[in-house]
DNA sequence: ATTGACATTGATAATTATTATCAGTTATAA
DNA sequence: TTATAACTGATAATAATTATCAATGTCAAT
């Protein structure tokens, strides 16, 4: 799909079987929105050696390097997915407020929004919220 | 500005000091999205008693009524504010992915919006993401 | 005012997610 | 094949949050 281990070594960092496996599962499980301790316990299971340690440094450095994104969709627990579209745009996430299932929109729908979640989805949607990455006037980069 | 008292009694809970007090500060602090830690040292620099635990169980109780809101903005911290529009939608973050500033946009514009987040604030979008809190199918409530 | 029922509080222990430490292991370039 | 530096795993440390529990406060009914 993407290579991954130049992207690694373009950084000095290495393609390790840890790595490999961790973004296996992340890649193989898109729209899951794992966490750390998910990705512990798969890994186990699939009776390859990993540390929790090792989980969450391999996390941080596929983050860096553009390969996974942070979801903060709910309290405390972070949660990991596959970076689709290379320094674009993410996807919407809908919350279920009772039972907490996290569902995913994949269209890039930025008006009539929350009529097309209904009828797309069956979701009725109570409140949305908007996040902004970027910069802020004062690490303002370059051009603007 | 809001009866919150009331709020708190038809819940069957009491309108303490305490509550009073957390209460006060997000309200006086609007826009400022406080962790818990902040909350409870300006309750405490104020001369107020209050246990670090009671904040937290001050904070839930002010979520169940609706009378603020939790944030998941970044790693870990959860920050509180006011329910401006009560059961009404949230406004919009920007978050400096340098500096982790936290800007808040009010307008309620659901279009060519990072254009004018842009002119606005001065703020660089490099990305965005939109969270929709509601009910899922499975939990979907009455008329739908 | 006093009482009784129950909600609330504060100190602290416990839990959970995450990060830091460090000695031993592995990969790679010379 | 060896030197250098990166990597790993076990575990200690930290930080945010929740649970526990005895003491205290609140309020409606006497």
């Amino acid at each position: 799909m993407e290579n991954y281990k130049k992207a690694l070594e373009e950084k000095g960092y290495k393609y390790t079987t840890q790595r490999k496996a961790v973004l296996d599962i992340i890649t193989a499980s898109a729209g899951a929105h794992l966490t750390a301790e998910d990705i512990y316990s798969i890994v186990k299971d699939e009776n390859l050696g990993i540390g929790i340690a090792t989980v969450y440094r391999t996390l941080q450095v596929l983050e860096e390097i553009g390969a996974i994104r942070k979801d903060y969709l709910d309290t405390g627990v972070v949660r990991y997915e596959i970076n689709q579209h290379h320094g674009g745009h993410s996807h919407h996430h809908m919350v279920c407020i009772e039972c907490r299932t996290i569902l995913e929109a994949k269209e890039d729908l930025m008006e009539t929004l929350e009529v097309l979640i209904e009828a797309n989805y069956g979701f009725q949607v109570v409140d949305h919220s908007i996040k902004f990455l970027g910069y802020c006037k004062k690490c303002s980069k370059g051009t603007i």
